[in-house]
DNA sequence: GAAAAGAACGAACGGTCGTGCTAAAAAGAC
DNA sequence: GTCTTTTTAGCACGACCGTTCGTTCTTTTC
């Protein structure tokens, strides 16, 4: 009985615990996450699913987790099929975006940042890691870019990741305020002319 | 007695909960702000702060309206003061980062916008208006920095108004999370590489 | 001065929150 | 089948929430 997707049968409840958490949090923000609200959700009893955690903290922490998996899921690894270099690159920054407008409700890893940006303690801890961790592997990619000759010998990458951040910010803003159509063609034309300025 | 600063002795106190208030938010976010905790830190009753607003929202609006206020007065008022075109859009973008910085817990707008996206009603609303009045802003100075011919004839200013913003979005990520001497080098790199390639 | 208006207080409300504790139910091992 | 472990429910707690109400104190107006 090697470790499955789900051993027991609680490890099964404990992720659609996670999942509908995870659900609540894209509309409601870490902190509007309630141990009470996720029960009725799911249909258990708030003792039940606190017993599957130990504590609200510990819950948020794992849909944290749980968010920064699908992260990785949805954006880098199908980009990684992509040939090294501007392909995938810019197959990076289509998926994301993709990615943001596939969170109907908000990304959680944008969330947490604002909730946790002066908030000690392990969350904020975990968040920092995923963002340094994105950055980095966005970097990476551009520097493929740069070896491949397809962008300036010169381009600093983590400056370049900063900037695709940035158009990944704004399009999650204006999306969500302004609607999603013109937010993505914007977004995608930021894109393309931040790009085209680092082309050699 | 015209209506000085502040006519009565309510209206002052009024004013010295909304700072109090304004403080918290940038904190604690706009539902972290709760009556009890403004009160304490006034040294007022529950009931005594909670009348001169009527409710929790309104507060909550008061905060927002004072936050607006001063990002007007502290980033678009004083960048009138430049001649019209390039140097007066850099004089807001330099204003908008230095607002950014000097608002220590975070910018109450970034929060409100992050907080409210997808949660309607009257705060939702009010965002809404002030964000789309600042891109308009925004955009108007830009108009003038094409007509002065110092930026290309082709150029979209609401295009380039959006990928402003990305850059004092990220900017305002990275500051909170990695720290602000790198952000805010990054943001002003960012910001010349982006007119820089608008400029004829 | 008195009278009216405004400002602040203190107590209490119904509600929700996270968290313990204990017992029942379910699942798995033998 | 029984026994043991895991999983869930039920209940109660203390704390905090926004809000209401009646009262008291202070300021303004005449």
């Amino acid at each position: 009985m090697q470790a499955a997707a789900t051993a027991t049968k609680g490890a099964a409840t404990r992720d659609s615990i996670i999942e509908r958490a995870y659900q609540m949090v894209r509309r409601e923000g870490f902190e509007g996450l309630s141990i009470g609200t996720v029960a009725s959700s799911v249909g258990m009893s708030k003792s039940g699913v606190f017993a599957h955690f130990g504590s609200r903290e510990d819950l948020q922490i794992a849909v944290l987790d749980a968010a920064a998996q699908r992260f990785t899921e949805n954006v880098f690894l199908p980009a990684i099929r992509e040939r090294r270099g501007l392909p995938r690159l810019e197959a990076i920054g289509r998926r994301w975006m993709k990615w943001l407008r596939s969170e109907q409700g908000g990304c959680p890893m944008v969330s947490a940042a604002i909730e946790y940006d002066d908030r000690p303690g392990p969350i904020r801890d975990r968040v920092i890691v995923y963002q340094t961790r994105l950055r980095k592997e966005l970097a990476r990619a551009i520097s493929m870019a740069v070896e491949t000759g397809e962008l300036k010998a010169d381009t600093d990458p983590a400056q370049l990741a900063f900037e695709i951040f940035g158009v990944e910010l704004v399009m999650h803003h204006d999306w969500r305020l302004f609607g999603f159509d013109e937010a993505s063609e914007r977004a995608e034309r930021a894109l393309d002319r931040l790009l085209a300025s680092y082309k050699s």
